[in-house]
DNA sequence: TTAATTTTTTAGATAAGACTAAAAATATTT
DNA sequence: AAATATTTTTAGTCTTATCTAAAAAATTAA
């Protein structure tokens, strides 16, 4: 059994992995979970006993096969709950992220799987995530930034990168939302920034912005 | 804000005191939470820094207005929580516990009054106690035990005084179920067995059974 | 009302998880 | 390649919540 600081570990180790699928660094883990490096260092030791990482002195983790299939226990947990807290209790996306955090450490399999049928199986989270199924597989989205579409071409927001309630909030008064169609009608070469058509208006945004939301084209 | 622990321990009071209302000693917290002596009295010190409880050595405790708020939140949560595994995720009674002993310790006041919403304003948990509203206050209910009803004397099943899955478990065996009526045929005597009616058929229980379920009569 | 028993508290230890400060190893410059 | 800078690890400390063993207080019995 994994305690709730465990979990926080393997699934930020899972999350760096995915995107840069070399040796995980102490300094980077520390700095994904707000802790310091010695502090890392310790969990690490601890995981690597328990078969979850494996772990070189100065060489940074990688996850091995048990240890992944916790991580992504834990992510299918917090994701299933997100749509749990929007679909069914009123909830924005942009309120969800704390609550889930709690919630993914919840250890119980029919839990789980019983909520997972409640909400009809669903494939994503509010934020366009795909959640895992019951053992681990994730549904591959073909997905691009915004900030990669060129004038004139259209695409469909699918997910946002960045899931902190700033960004979300701003999304929503702008009411671009998942499922919504966005046409690029200028792209400023001097900053990248965009002229997008949403809902028959027009906006420009910045490319802080569009690097954060995913289309599908 | 109150740990996991410190939770634990107001909420274990919190019952310790509606039965008793005497100063609550240290042992029976220990006894009622698997945990010794000198535990509880570690505690018990830091709770009454945090003016949840009043404390004085030897003498046992009482809970504060603030202590007995804490608790009943605590209680309102686990209610709730368990309403919604039976009623939306097909739990059964006796599987409810656990799980609820997690969630109650969720934070996140709109989280726990959208799923009292969502779950339509229950009443009652699915062991027929009573659901604190927001303020903590609770609906009484006029109650007593199956084991005072004499021969021929009729009453509706309302709550259970022991919700352990093995009872509760028993109970399902016999179909005896919340709402249920039960028609006490004969009271034997000796050992204040019970033969009871009940979906038209006899059963005879012994005196503990009848002491652990309550009933509107 | 002493003596024996039980309860409660204190003192000191342990484990988990975090921290700071300093040492060791690795990386980067010049 | 040596010097500097950065990263990582180690060593030691802190807090929370627990424990055991022993001391102190309260209760019960003789």
């Amino acid at each position: 059994m994994f305690t709730l600081s465990e979990e926080n570990y393997l699934k930020a180790i899972y999350h760096l992995q995915t995107i840069s699928r070399k040796g995980i660094s102490t300094n980077s883990i520390a700095k994904k979970l707000k802790t310091k490096a010695s502090s890392v260092t310790d969990m690490i030791k601890k995981l690597a006993d328990k078969k979850v990482l494996v772990y070189k002195k100065y060489q940074g983790v990688t996850l091995t096969d048990l240890g992944k299939q916790i991580a992504t226990g834990v992510i299918r947990k917090h994701r299933l709950w997100e749509v749990f807290l929007v679909d069914k209790l009123n909830f924005s996306w942009d309120e969800v992220h704390d609550v889930a955090e709690q919630l993914e450490h919840i250890k119980s399999p029919k839990l789980i799987n019983e909520l997972d049928a409640f909400l009809g199986f669903p494939k994503t989270d509010p934020h366009g995530d795909p959640i895992p199924d019951k053992d681990g597989e994730f549904q591959k989205i073909e997905k691009r930034l915004l900030s990669t579409l060129e004038s004139s071409q259209l695409g469909v927001c699918i997910g946002v990168n960045d899931s902190s309630s700033e960004f979300l909030k701003y999304l929503d008064k702008y009411q671009i939302s998942l499922g919504q169609q966005i046409k690029v009608i200028f792209k400023e070469p001097f900053d990248d920034s965009l002229t997008i058509l949403i809902h028959d208006k027009e906006i420009t945004i910045s490319q802080k912005i569009a690097n954060n939301i995913y289309i599908q084209s």
